[in-house]
DNA sequence: CGGACAAGCTGA
DNA sequence: CAGCTTGTCCGG
């Protein structure tokens, strides 16, 4: 720290200002006179100098700045720390900055300005280094990772902690196990609250819960504060937090201020709600792995159908398979290939024998992708590509595969028949024909949805299953549509899906009831289901992804936008790696290793158009 | 990002 | 060639 610090602060805002550069200076959104000292060269010793990195999109590098002499006088200097926030003049204007380094020796031959102002308090010099590896991490810019990290409104002082909290301590239980194996997963009940593992964390302090569900992260912090813990919601409570607390939150709590981080727990890691939509798209559950590594404390993934990435990120701790059968709903498969094709509809002829009455039921039909697919009117299979691994659509009097490799004229693979038909119906019109099924009303659910449902039986898209809180019976009137969707990672979505779904209606012995309508009743995934076993699902895609360097196994970038080409062209090549597209404006990068991918990617500028730089995308 | 400045374009 | 648009550069 400068020890000039008590120095008299000079005579300040005397006279009109006469150097021509100051006009610019003048035009700040505080409007705060210049003062002739911000052009004092010629005792740089006054004040420390400290590094700031502007909140500005597009710059992504620091300035240095000296810190005004005056402010030693009412303390503001000694509060200037990293992760300070701070406004900044920056060419003609003020903006705001992140401190990232104090102290420090300025580079020769630039003219130093003041600080213009001290904000409030900001993300630790811990997240500040954690922003910067996830910025190489996804590919993004380092100032994203700080808003994230930052407070919604400034903070000027950081509250003291409460008392120590006292843990109820519990018998032991597979969560205390977990945590002493540095990383685990464990594999949970579809219908698991996460109470029991947020509590087995805060017996080792102040821990880091982080939840893909909003709704699940406020009735943890309740569960827990009740439980005598204090608790700090992502991202309200930042100061809180800051303070010292067990923060609970869905994704932004992995930014949160953890001054005696402890454990952390990240409920429901296969959530795709984790991962960020905008770019660059972190996933917290990646992001609370590094910071507790980095940390030195442990991690425990939760989730009923572990992902690929937490199987590999450490090992996998479950319970007896019987017990495990019974945490999943009895799943009833109506095979929609014996249905007459004439008059199939939405619903198997079977299917009101499955809807019990008084019992509430949801129905999900994912019109999604408005992808046709056809059905063969004779056998009832559905039109496939030679090896049955996709689905084929009308395009003029050809068939054709979605990828467009295989074409064939119009005829059944399966007899021969040259009679299709295309099986589509959106929620709208399955809304009015199950009403007239059932004899009673029905409430259409979709993402954009206003108000709740407020009949027995339900029905929507995927959004419906976010929507209620339980039922008895789930239906999935066209599980195909997931099954064989042309997405690298369909069958952890579709078993996603079938879990969610489990814990609405809880498990087998709280009579829990999954229907299913489907083409492919073989499917793993409709295995898995029916045994409660997600590992058949996970071994399937473990081989397959494996075979293709797939994520966790292998690299893949996309790059999109108006910039993606300059991206491309500047990324060259590099041994083991290929640049694929574009497709749709967007090219794929894959490869068998992510760190040389992402090196490369740090390295070269970002061009001055729109770039989407996506890793590991989702949804591909 | 957004301001400054330069180079390029347009119209009379 | 003034007046405007578009492109490029750079910030402490």
């Amino acid at each position: 720290m400068g020890e000039d610090r008590s120095r008299r602060r000079r005579e300040v805002g005397a006279g009109p200002l006469s150097d021509p550069d100051q006009g610019r200076l003048a035009l700040g959104d505080d409007a705060a006179p210049v003062r002739p000292e911000q052009f004092d060269e010629t005792t740089p010793a006054d004040g420390h100098v400290v590094r700031v990195l502007p909140d500005v999109v597009g710059i992504d590098r620091e300035f240095d700045y000296r810190v005004p002499t005056a402010w030693a006088e009412d303390g503001r200097a000694d509060r200037v720390d990293v992760g300070s926030m701070v406004r900044i003049p920056l060419s003609g204007r003020r903006v705001a900055g992140w401190v990232t380094a104090v102290d420090v020796e300025p580079l020769p031959g630039v003219r130093l300005v003041p600080l213009a102002k001290l904000s409030g308090t900001g993300p630790s010099r811990e997240l500040i280094d954690l922003a910067a590896w996830a910025a190489w991490r996804w590919a993004g810019r380092r100032v994203a990772f700080l808003r994230a990290a930052s407070p919604e409104r400034m903070v000027a002082a950081i509250p003291r902690r409460r008392p120590p909290p006292t843990v109820p301590s519990g018998p032991r239980d597979v969560f205390d196990e977990a945590f002493e194996h540095g990383v685990a997963t464990v594999r949970v009940a579809p219908d698991d609250d996460g109470y029991d593992v947020a509590l087995a964390a805060c017996r080792r302090g102040d821990a880091l819960i982080v939840t893909a569900d909003a709704r699940r992260a406020r009735y943890l912090a309740v569960a827990l504060r009740r439980a005598g813990i204090t608790v700090a919601l992502a991202p309200d409570d930042w100061a809180i937090a800051a303070g010292g607390a067990t923060v609970v939150g869905t994704r932004s709590a992995a930014w949160m201020p953890m001054p005696e981080l402890a454990a952390v727990v990240v409920i429901d890691e296969h959530d795709e709600r984790l991962k960020e939509e905008r770019t660059p798209s972190w996933h917290a559950r990646d992001v609370v792995l590094e910071r507790a590594r980095r940390a030195g404390v442990p991690t425990v993934l939760t989730s009923p159908v572990p992902s690929l990435e937490a199987l590999r990120a450490g090992p996998l701790l479950r319970r007896e398979r019987s017990l495990e059968r019974n945490d999943w709903p009895i799943v009833d498969v109506l095979d929609r290939r014996s249905d007459d094709p004439a008059k199939a509809g939405p619903f198997a002829e079977r299917l009101h024998s499955h809807l019990p009455d008084g019992k509430r039921i949801v129905c999900v039909l994912n019109r999604t992708g408005r992808s046709r697919l056809l059905a063969c009117s004779s056998c009832g299979e559905l039109v496939r590509t030679e090896d049955g691994s996709s689905i084929m659509r009308l395009d003029g009097d050809e068939l054709v595969s979605t990828d467009g490799a295989e074409r064939r004229p119009v005829v059944c693979f399966h007899c021969g028949s040259t009679n299709l038909k295309t099986l589509r119906v959106g929620v709208e019109r399955a809304a009015e024909e199950l009403a007239a099924l059932i004899g009673e009303p029905v409430d259409e659910v979709t993402a954009a949805s206003e108000r709740d449902p407020t009949t027995r039986v339900v029905i929507g898209t995927e959004a419906v299953l976010h929507r209620m809180i339980d039922a008895d019976v789930v239906v999935f009137l066209d599980l195909d549509q997931e099954l064989l969707a042309v997405r690298q990672r369909a069958a952890e979505q579709a078993i996603s899906m079938l879990a969610h779904a489990a814990r609405l209606t809880g498990g087998r012995s709280k009579g829990g009831r999954i229907v299913v309508q489907t083409r492919q009743p073989d499917h793993e995934v409709i295995a898995a289901a029916r045994k409660g076993d997600p590992t058949i699902v996970a071994v399937a895609e473990r081989d397959r992804r494996k075979a293709l360097s797939l994520p966790p196994y292998g690299a893949q970038v996309s790059v999109s936008g108006a910039g993606a080409v300059d991206v491309v062209e500047a990324f060259g090549s590099i041994r083991g790696v290929q640049v694929r597209g574009p497709v749709d404006e967007r090219w794929l990068i894959r490869g068998e290793s992510l760190d040389p991918v992402l090196d490369r990617l740090a390295e070269i500028p970002r061009p001055a158009a729109r770039v989407r730089i996506e890793v590991d995308p989702l949804r591909v």
